[in-house]
DNA sequence: CCTCTTTTTGAGAGAGCTTATCAATTTCAA
DNA sequence: TTGAAATTGATAAGCTCTCTCAAAAAGAGG
């Protein structure tokens, strides 16, 4: 059976909120309307800054405080659902579930990012970690420089 | 004429000393004393923080600010000795000419950290960045996963 | 070696982002 | 339903970094 297409987000992500729910119930943490919330904005971004999800969030619930974003948004780095990326002066929460695996290219000059994917480069990785008796869990690579317009 | 074993840094690094002299007089800057201590310890180092050098030099110069070292280290971005890279809440500032750059391997279980190098990936770190336009300055690799003895 | 203008410095205040505090509220197991 | 334990919101505090400004230093031109 299809999913109809106005089917909420809820139920596309349910492997997200079990992973949630796992983590919640291993460290005895509770299942609240706010971390809810934010999850489920969280799930429709790509990454996204803590500032930002306060004010796309502040229509919905006009009394959600940023520190319930910050200690929301870096419990769902422990459940493994976010990745905190800092550039510049701020910190970029990555959607780890978000399709596969991207890296990022990131320009010095203006902060502009681009997202990209290179299973060579996965297959490299994988082959420096069991030379070295590794098992990789999760990778992060980060390309810093200029991009086409900056470098003018 | 070899250089005595006990030769200055600064005579091994006369490269890099032009390179900040071209840059102060093309913009109209001045050499200072904090200026030429800042610049030789750091290109001692491979990266290091504001603060890290702070308290190193604060035994050669009880009384040197760390607002001037803040402002001398990115002087030295702008100069292109320097670049400047934020990781956990602190930036890092990279000695662009130390060239062995190397990635790491983290253990999630233990905290083990291996360090390594490898030419291919960088090959196709470049070939992606071409590909979307930009020059790479400086690049970031973390691999996270178990070592041997933590996965059982 | 002086003099004068411009730049730099040091110390602390201030700004921006993130975390800690704590009383009131909510969750959820019993 | 009840009560212990976790969470929240508001705000204070913390941390890193930059700005401010009077005093000091640099360096070009006598």
């Amino acid at each position: 059976m299809l999913f109809p297409a106005g089917m909420p987000t809820m139920n596309r992500n349910s492997k997200e909120i079990a992973l949630l729910k796992d983590h919640l119930a291993k460290h005895q943490l509770k299942l609240t309307r706010q971390r809810e919330l934010i999850l489920s904005a969280f799930l429709k971004q790509e990454h996204i800054t803590a500032e930002a999800m306060y004010h796309q969030l502040a229509k919905k619930d006009p009394h959600l405080g940023l520190a319930t974003i910050y200690r929301t948004l870096n419990l769902f780095c422990d459940a493994g659902l976010a990745q905190a990326r800092h550039f510049g002066s701020q910190t970029q929460y990555d959607n780890v579930s978000h399709k596969g695996h991207h890296d990022h290219l990131i320009c010095t000059g203006c902060g502009k990012i681009v997202e990209f994917e290179n299973c060579d480069i996965e297959r490299l990785q994988e082959e420096v970690a069991t030379k070295n008796g590794f098992t990789i869990q999760t990778h992060r690579l980060e390309l810093y420089g200029l991009c086409a317009h900056c470098r003018h």
